[in-house]
RNA sequence: GUGGGUGUAGUUCAGUGGUAGAACUCCGGACUGUGGCUCCGGCUGUCGAGGGUUCGAAUCCCUCCACCCACCCCA
């Protein structure tokens, strides 16, 4: 048997119909706050996502589905392309590549769909996931640089999780400062873990070498107490940065957006700057982000591109359909009629009233006048119908037609012209 | 890539060397135009795959595979 293959996986019914909820409400969300959709493509350039995610990062050194593409002419090498590990690398290349920024104004662009990343399956974590996200990026004359688009995004984060119903989730706040900054607090943080690291788990002393951001992230107990007396980023962030992050914070507390520091927090893609954030829910297994993010004022220009600083997010919307479900969110996707035709040469009857009650905008299914009346009401009460409506050589006849309210057992005949009508009151 | 757990009916699972089971689901009937409840009857399996031990393997041994969870890392 041919099997969907390792970290992907089939969404099926009624699954299906919270994640279509979720996308109408995020549309709905992103609408009002005058963000339009880009679709790009599913995969791109390899180049793309080394450049810019960072050629050092997990997600690029392991985790990526690359192949080489046949080649266009003799001369020419073939071309390696990839699946998309994320999407923001693509908006920003469609960005660049038609001159948006020649508009002059904010882009504010939102995404869904599917992304790639080859790493071991486990709760939450898919090797075809699906990402709903936004990006804020324009020139810095159109203010994409000013924290108050910082604080927008996550303002309307808030709300989107909010309106989603998604209770007790958590925003976690940091910022990373910029290039330069961070290039200094590595430096003090490899020559403060210098003394004591032997004294720290193997993944630190691994981590101290490759990445010493991550050791922050280390949650083995033993090793708390030494990280926790760690030099903090906040304290390598130049003036500028500072006074940003600042500026961020008092609009957030003005509008009324909880969250907490967390000055340990670092995320993992290379074009991140200044704030970074993540959104986390308890329902989630190890992985408690919902949904990640940040601003990334040097990447345009790290794609060549025009100077474009800009802000955005990614929520995992697997993740995001997880954590309602684990707060116990059902899809109930029901059927308004079941019309049940009953004797030979009904269907047809059956077929043009149940077109008359789908035309009316009354969702309705049929059965077929082979099924024995029994059936048509198990099969009804199966559907979660709200009415049965019988159509048989009486009703016919009479143009009236037997109803029951599935819930109720109460039956009335209900004449042709009132049936919609009847149907649609309750 | 590493570690742990689990693979038996459509589903959830029992079965630790001797004829593959239960519950639920599904199908039919009791009930010929009235569902949910009840009762009766019925279908369904390469026991994850391959090899080995044994008179005999779902069960013991070896190898492989898949899924789940965790690490790494990330959404």
């Amino acid at each position: 048997m041919i099997k969907a293959v390792r970290g992907t996986r089939d969404l099926l019914p009624p699954d299906t119909d919270l994640w279509n909820r979720v996308d109408a409400k995020v549309r709905d969300v992103f609408a009002r706050y005058n963000y339009h959709e880009i679709r790009t493509p599913i995969f791109e350039d390899t180049q793309l996502f080394s450049r810019s995610v960072g050629e050092e990062t997990d997600i690029v050194s392991k985790e990526m589905f690359t192949w080489e593409d046949k080649a266009r002419a003799q001369s020419e090498k073939p071309q390696s392309l990839t699946l998309r590990p994320e999407n923001t690398a693509g908006v920003v290349r469609a960005y660049i590549e038609h001159g948006l920024d020649k508009k002059g104004t904010l882009q504010k662009l939102y995404y869904i769909g599917p992304q790639f990343r080859r790493e071991r399956p486990q709760k939450g974590r898919y090797r075809q996931f699906y990402q709903i996200g936004a990006e804020i990026i324009g020139p810095p004359s159109a203010g994409s640089e000013s924290p108050l688009r910082d604080a927008e995004v996550l303002e309307m984060l808030a709300t989107l999780l909010d309106e989603v119903g998604l209770r007790d989730w958590q925003l976690q706040l940091n910022s990373v400062g910029c290039a330069e900054d961070r290039a200094r607090y590595n430096q003090a943080l490899r020559e403060a873990l210098q003394p004591v690291v032997h004294l720290m788990c193997t993944d630190c002393q691994r981590r101290t070498e490759t990445n010493p951001l991550r050791v922050l992230d280390c949650k083995v107990p033993e090793d708390q107490p030494i990280i926790e007396k760690l030099p903090k980023i906040s304290e390598y962030l130049d003036e500028p940065c500072r006074e940003h992050f600042a500026a961020v914070r008092s609009m957030l507390d003005a509008a009324g957006v909880t969250y907490t520091i967390n000055d340990r927090m670092v995320r993992g893609l290379d074009y991140y700057t200044r704030t970074t954030f993540e959104f986390t829910h308890g329902g989630l297994g190890a992985q408690s982000a919902v949904l990640g993010g940040g601003r990334y004022d040097g990447l345009s220009e790290s794609l060549e591109g025009p100077k474009a600083p800009g802000i955005g997010f990614a929520i995992g919307e697997d993740r995001l359909v997880l954590a309602l479900q684990s707060q116990g969110e059902k899809p109930a996707e029901k059927v308004q009629a079941y019309v049940a035709p009953l004797g030979a040469g009904m269907n047809g009857h059956a077929l043009k009233l149940a077109r008359e009650l789908r035309r009316a905008g009354i969702s309705a299914d049929i059965g077929d006048e082979t099924f024995r009346l029994k059936k048509s009401f198990e099969n009804a009460e199966k559907a979660g119908a709200r009415f049965i409506v019988i159509v048989g050589e009486n009703e016919v006849a009479a143009e009236q037609f037997a109803v029951k309210d599935l819930a109720s057992g109460q039956q009335v005949q209900v004449p042709r012209a009132e049936l919609t009508k009847h149907l649609r009151q309750n």
